[in-house]
DNA sequence: TTCTCTACTGTGAACGCTCACAGAAGCATG
DNA sequence: CATGCTTCTGTGAGCGTTCACAGTAGAGAA
């Protein structure tokens, strides 16, 4: 009576019974669940046709009793969850990576550190190797979480660079840089001179590095720097009307800007439209992340796009391998620029 | 040299080492872990002051082992997952189910089974144990999955009215007729006669409650059904585009549109403007969910507000109960009507 | 006193798997 | 013919926990 599940499953079958089924030896089996080395064709043929027959599948915790492994990874967020929930570059990511970890038959834990309580919770769950890695996804800087992570040895890898912590962990992202250095050249190629930016928060690696590709073009260009035509935001849609009306109001004659995320654009041609100015005639307008926002834009958005698709992948594939004994590895990938609209 | 990781973790300490450390039996430190009964105060107190000391956390995988629960459960996503990934409301089910699991130590696996491949996989993987229960998200009917894992005696919770299955399984839904009709008769309050419709699809249950409700109200009001104010939508914004074009191509004397989603609502607008008509002068348009879409549209949009949290915390409540052996149960939750610009 | 009952504690046996080892068989080499 | 090597197979031990059971001590009842 200890199972008393609606429904009343069923004992299911062990490596036993396979074993038994196949006429072979528990160690048998096991090696053929384990890659078939040392197995005869024979034997790996009748344990293959055990497993079919019984319906085995492997109990994983009796398997991570013993090798210590768990054969799962974490996809951790710290800090409010709210901004990621709403960013569909999010959503992606964690379609990703789920998709990737199961093509490994690797389980994905999601895990959500917004409070203190569960930061502590988190950590001890997942230093005590309840999980074999974690793909962390944490866009400021100083996170303990990471901090203590790292220093547990536990294999990590951020989406983004991190900035607090040393170059000892993994981190893959998108060439931030390159991407803002790309949209501002289309932006000068339109022949536009007084190009603003509405920048990311200036504590994370995007909004530092889109901030510093914008500035490096326009000093290739041999255009002076203008702080008149810099203003902060921090990715919300709300901050990038607000930069738009200070932008207006420092710099008037500004005809472009380079907004560092999609939504913050969409509250930029809000504000722009409010304000009369026709886009892309009067000012052209570019955005970043190519997300939804930035076809629902009217008009549709110029942006840069970045490869999440390549970035979740690439984040499983360097946290496998770390969990398989390599090295921390930074995987930096490039970014698109497409043209709509806007510019 | 099994544990080659970086950084060399140690072996953590075991129940042994909490008992000895606490000068007890592993049975006292195990009864202490499952609730402390039978467990004299002092006893007990050695205990956690030894597990504090020791910085022990249970095994989960040795645990499982035992006792056949694996106190983790699964989110279950069936069917090609874009639109939930795209859908805000998806995002607040996710992170609130996370988070009501968390409150109650239980991890949750995120799974997704787009293709028929993963779909087998992730059902062995359920049906073999590995998790003891499943939130599952599907909007469609006959949903193959959901089918095996209620006969496989799996405790499942829905979310929103399972069209295909039987009684015999559990779900947790708003209230779509009931909110349906509260917006109609809002919209009848307004003095409106002629109201369209775009729904949603049609083998959904929230597509299916949110026309009845429609044409609930309408009856009850004594006006006539006029099937050209009806028109098809698949949730997605396109469609609510194409919709609201066919609704004033068919019925150009439209006053007021009930839109099953605020997804699709954005189209209505969209196509409203474009054709040259005032929101909500001309015509009133009402949405469905108060997603983010609602707020971020222009005129800002009146609709149905989904109780997102309250339903999530529910499944949990739910499923858990489930899990511990009670019956399966249907939970019906209160919409609210929000007022906004649009109507 | 003696018995019973309750509250508490310790111990061996599992759970299902992998790992290390021992051995068997086949084949070439000394 | 012994020896070694490779390939393959079976077996015992043990991973860290819970569970069932057996016990102990103390209190109260007969």
């Amino acid at each position: 009576m200890t199972m008393s599940n609606t429904g009343g499953r069923r004992r299911p079958p062990t490596i036993h019974d396979v074993a038994r089924e196949a006429g072979v030896s528990r160690g048998t089996v096991s090696r053929v669940l384990n890659g078939g080395h040392y197995v005869s064709p024979a034997a790996q043929e009748a344990v293959n046709a055990a497993i079919r027959r019984t319906g085995y599948v492997v109990n994983r915790h009796a398997r991570s009793l013993i090798t210590g492994r768990s054969d799962s990874v974490g996809f951790l967020l710290t800090e409010p969850q709210e901004r990621f929930f709403e960013d569909p570059n999010f959503n992606v990511l964690l379609r990703g990576c789920t998709q990737a970890l199961a093509a490994h038959d690797v389980p994905l834990l999601l895990m959500l550190a917004g409070t203190e309580d569960e930061r502590r919770r988190i950590t001890r769950y997942i230093t005590a190797g309840h999980v074999d890695g974690v793909l962390l996804v944490s866009s400021h800087s100083g996170d303990p979480v990471a901090e203590e992570l790292r220093e547990a040895g536990v294999p990590l890898v951020a989406c983004g660079k991190p900035i607090g912590l040393g170059s000892k962990v993994s981190y893959v992202a998108a060439d931030d840089r390159d991407g803002a250095r790309d949209m501002v050249r289309h932006l000068l190629s339109l022949g536009r001179r007084r190009i603003g930016v509405v920048t990311g928060p200036l504590d994370t690696p995007g909004g530092v590095e889109r901030l510093a590709g914008y500035r490096e073009v326009l000093a290739e260009a041999g255009i002076a720097a203008d702080e008149r035509l810099v203003v902060p935001g921090d990715y919300s849609r709300a901050s990038g009307e607000a930069g738009a009306e200070r932008l207006l109001a420092q710099a008037p004659d500004v005809d472009a800007v380079f907004v560092a995320s999609d939504l913050m654009a969409q509250g930029v041609l809000a504000a722009l439209h409010r304000a009369g100015k026709r886009v892309p005639e009067d000012i052209a307008v570019g955005g970043f992340d190519d997300s939804p926002a930035a076809t629902a834009a009217t008009p549709t958005l110029t942006t840069i796009r970045q490869p999440w698709d390549r970035i979740s992948n690439e984040m499983v594939r360097v946290l496998l391998a770390q969990i398989g004994g390599e090295d921390p590895a930074a995987v930096i990938l490039p970014t698109e620029l497409v043209k709509r609209d806007s510019t």
